[in-house]
DNA sequence: CGTGTATCGTCAGTGCACCGATGAAAGTCA
DNA sequence: TGACTTTCATCGGTGCACTGACGATACACG
């Protein structure tokens, strides 16, 4: 008899918790378009024609599971993707207008699952919310990493 | 130009939380038992005996997932699966002791880990950081489950 | 008793996420 | 120029997670 609460572990919530949305995503917001494509969608608005490796470095995602998604996205039609004239080695991606057109339906939608996501919280609990799990999650990725030997850096 | 902000989406945020969670466990804790098959070995150590759909409802697992991880673990030979006697659809699971040696080995190591991933955290900010995620956790699936009618309910 | 309904486990299909290995392309240096 | 190293994309393998469908079992009602 020595089993533990996994409510002490913050593993377990973490995972609770995607579970959770990825639920409220799948219900209030697409059944095609996933958060993670979402995401890459995103940072294709904001910077047209990166390549494949940074996008996914942008949105937290490794070379394998970045290659998929791309690939799902490009099946539908939502983005190109072209080799790098510049850099054999690079795949450069753009949205089509259709994924412009997806990314910017899916916005009222994703703003409205998250209000009431974040329901249970009140205005000042939810900036705290956002800040907990930031640090916690930069300071693990921090440990992956090696930290960049910046100027002051011991 | 109308790209959104990621750090401002808590699912984003609790993607990225559970993916850092996943690389320290691996680093730290374990690369052959995963956190979710720990917590079913968890949940049979609190009551063993427990039949299969429980278990997944204990630890927050549907039933195909929770299929796969019994079976997973079973190859393993960390627990033993019976049908119940009693009612023909139930498989009753039941840790070896093997099992029981995994999980007490793992305990220590995950209570390391749990430190180290909480540590950008003053103590009292680890208390908000449960709390705050098992409420968000908590509603979003009571939304999935539609409230079992209690005494009390309108 | 027999028929209809609910529950449990399984299976097929899809998608995210990691690791390690491989091959192509680029850069470095003697 | 030729060999070494790094970087990028891909592929194979494993594991979690959901949906929808299916068969077997159990239960409830007439």
């Amino acid at each position: 008899m020595a089993a533990v609460d996994l409510a002490t572990h913050p593993g377990h919530l973490a995972r609770r918790l995607q579970q959770a949305h990825y639920l409220l995503w799948n219900t209030m917001v697409s059944e095609e378009t996933t958060s993670p494509q979402y995401a890459v969608l995103n940072a294709l608005v904001a910077e047209p024609g990166l390549d494949q490796r940074t996008v996914g470095e942008r949105v937290g995602l490794d070379r394998s599971t970045i290659a998929e998604v791309v690939s799902r996205l490009g099946r539908r039609g939502l983005l190109d993707k072209v080799r790098d004239p510049q850099d054999g080695r690079r795949s450069l991606l753009r949205l089509t207008d259709e994924g412009l057109r997806v990314h910017r339906r899916l916005g009222v939608r994703i703003a409205r699952m998250n209000q009431v996501f974040l329901a249970p919280l009140a205005a000042d609990e939810q900036a705290v919310f956002f800040d907990l799990i930031r640090r916690v999650a930069d300071a693990a990725e921090g440990l992956r990493n090696p930290a960049e030997p910046t100027a002051a850096a011991g």
